[in-house]
DNA sequence: CTCTCAAGCTACTCACCCGTAGGCTACCCG
DNA sequence: CGGGTAGCCTACGGGTGAGTAGCTTGAGAG
């Protein structure tokens, strides 16, 4: 035990940038995601990553670029998973089904890019917010497309007790916060949930496109 | 302008105990509410108040203490608002919308509560979050079993497609997000608000119940 | 008028953490 | 073999903010 309690062999060799920047990436979303980005420090980021600060700022820049960098890459990894599953010649409903479905996979699999996109971006406030809010308002004005799409179909013009914006913003919750439970009850299959959300949703959308409306009784 | 220029009058007299803990937990929230738990600073959260920082400390511990006092207060508050608007004898969907219509109105008149509680608590991690998920949870359960009451009151089973905890948790996300959306649209009023709600879900579910299901296509 | 007590403040300590200066070592090319 | 370069580190500066020590001042009692 004189010369071989260091571990000489296995001492995490010089490797190229674009892995040692993988490794940050992946290490700050699990920090971020767990303390938020206040309480998140970078010397704890450079130990999960096993990498020093300094390469850190030398590869991805200040704390807040590096958090910008996790964002973006979270986001645009949603993304494509979600367009990855949309087929784009099927009816409305069965697009929004299929995207629901990509959705709650890529939330299982991931849930701690989730967690930093939905619950830490918002509270840094400024550009970051500003990015993620875009994203969401993408989403939502793309289902309230397929929502005022069915309803063209079907002949549905403005009502008083509709409004295609505020609909689908109240949709995109309901998705966000069933994603939520979800993550509680990983044995619900993603293809349960997508169901539930439009049996939720389509059909009530239904029955409003048909003249069928909900009044408060007297 | 030599002894009228340090505003001898009105120098924020001694006042009770009581008075300047309301003064400081409203300060407190306003700053929690735009900056989030870690970016706030207690000598901002003095300076809003009015009040020096040490008494703070001396009427409402640290800053953990002061968090938790703002979360308990606003909390309250929030199911207070809830539980005045609601008519208990009245049928599960009509209770259900005049419980919507308290929270509108609520988040309309106080929104700087709302952001504490839905955004902000969260990323405390710890006893809040926990605490905050507690309210929330009940509320899915208060939501679930109004759903449940209507579903038996109409006989209907366990169904494969049918979660009640599931349907609430989506339910009150949608809700959540409703009126998030609504704090950028004030001109619709929580009425409104709350009848897109029950337009959305209660439809749908009144079909589910009936029998009437959602299934993919092929 | 004076003594006492509590309300309230200024000014400080100490810890934490972002960001960086400067050095070390392995690999590559001539 | 020697210089250059790129991967990588230790160790520090500086700023910010939580929490506190100790003083000042107003108000009531005798």
């Amino acid at each position: 035990m004189s010369e071989d309690d260091q571990r000489p062999p296995e001492r995490a060799r010089r490797l190229p940038r674009a892995v040692r920047e993988r490794q940050i990436l992946d290490a700050a979303v699990q920090v971020f995601s767990r303390h938020g980005y206040h309480a998140a420090s970078m010397d704890e980021i450079s130990d999960v990553a096993g990498v020093s600060k300094p390469m850190i700022y030398t590869y991805l820049g200040s704390k807040e670029d590096l958090f910008g960098a996790c964002i973006r890459r979270e986001a645009t990894r949603l993304l494509e998973a979600i367009q990855a599953g949309v087929k784009p010649d099927l009816p409305p409903d069965m697009q929004l089904w299929h995207g629901l479905r990509s959705f709650y996979r890529f939330v299982a699999e991931y849930r701690e890019s989730w967690t930093v996109l939905h619950r830490q971006a918002l509270t840094v406030g400024g550009a970051f917010a500003a990015e993620v809010t875009d994203m969401r308002v993408r989403a939502i004005q793309l289902v309230a497309a397929l929502v005022v799409s069915a309803g063209t179909r079907k002949g549905v013009g403005e009502q008083a007790e509709f409004s295609g914006e505020g609909l689908s913003a109240a949709l995109v919750g309901a998705a966000e916060s069933l994603a939520d439970w979800a993550l509680d009850h990983p044995d619900i299959s993603d293809g349960v949930l997508a169901s539930w959300l439009m049996n939720l949703v389509w059909l009530g959308f239904n029955d409003l496109i048909e003249g069928e409306v909900w009044k408060p009784s007297e």
